[in-house]
DNA sequence: TTATCATATTCGTATAAACACATATACTTT
DNA sequence: AAAGTATATGTGTTTATACGAATATGATAA
């Protein structure tokens, strides 16, 4: 069971808080796109995703050789609610509002039928 | 200004989060009713004290001898909402529920008309 | 002035966290 | 089977953080 220190702990990382970031807006990442997307190298990112993992904030699903993350289902209403306020706060800031374009943007490892669906606004 | 990356470290700390907990219920507090309430060295808290107001997580305000601290007016409505969000998760749970009742009980060292007011449920 | 009280800071130390690099695992393709 | 791809973990090191103990500051009272 996820305890208010272990979340507020799990957030005061800046890559970590990146990651959640994302995961609201964008509901599900492969770690390849997550990693494209906050140009970190690849450990580093995979150690990060293994602490919001164990601590129950995300849940990963394997497809052949892409693990996706989102947001745990059943992640407290109150650690939810204080994700989407500090995402709100995040939002318009960089590196978040860059981030987010990254991964729309992006032409990631992805296996066929999962590219993120954008209108392309150029 | 205050960014995300403050804040989340802000209250990644087991005695900041105790602080900002007991602020949020009680409005304002001085230096020893948090000391005695959370229980720690004096030095302690006035060190988690200047963390949360170089922050402008907080702002104190002296009064004679004592200083009293409140969550600071300024504060982004993000941050709040956070606050609000983690402070929820927080009140039902050891040890930031009992937090709050020692300082209901507490008869610190605070100058005239400034005792709390509350009904005795004993 | 001196004493006293509440609060703040300095300093040295111990613990924890994040990192890069190397390597391992798990799955797919050939 | 071997090779290739995406992701995870082990290891040693560096950096950041929290801590207790001692001391300093700033206000009040005698």
């Amino acid at each position: 069971m996820l305890v208010p220190d272990d979340f507020t702990h799990s957030i005061a990382d800046s890559t970590r808080l990146r990651i959640l970031v994302l995961l609201i807006q964008l509901d599900e990442l492969c770690v390849c796109q997550l990693t494209d997307a906050i140009d970190v190298l690849q450990p580093k990112m995979s150690r990060h995703l293994s602490i919001l993992r164990k601590n129950n904030i995300l849940l990963d699903r394997r497809e052949g050789l892409w693990i996706f993350y989102r947001l745990h289902p059943e992640l407290p209403i109150w650690a939810y609610k204080t994700l989407q306020a500090l995402s709100s706060g995040c939002l318009t800031l960089q590196p978040y509002r860059d981030d987010i374009l990254r991964v729309k943007k992006a032409d990631a490892c992805l296996p066929n039928g999962y590219r993120i669906k954008v209108q392309d606004d150029s």
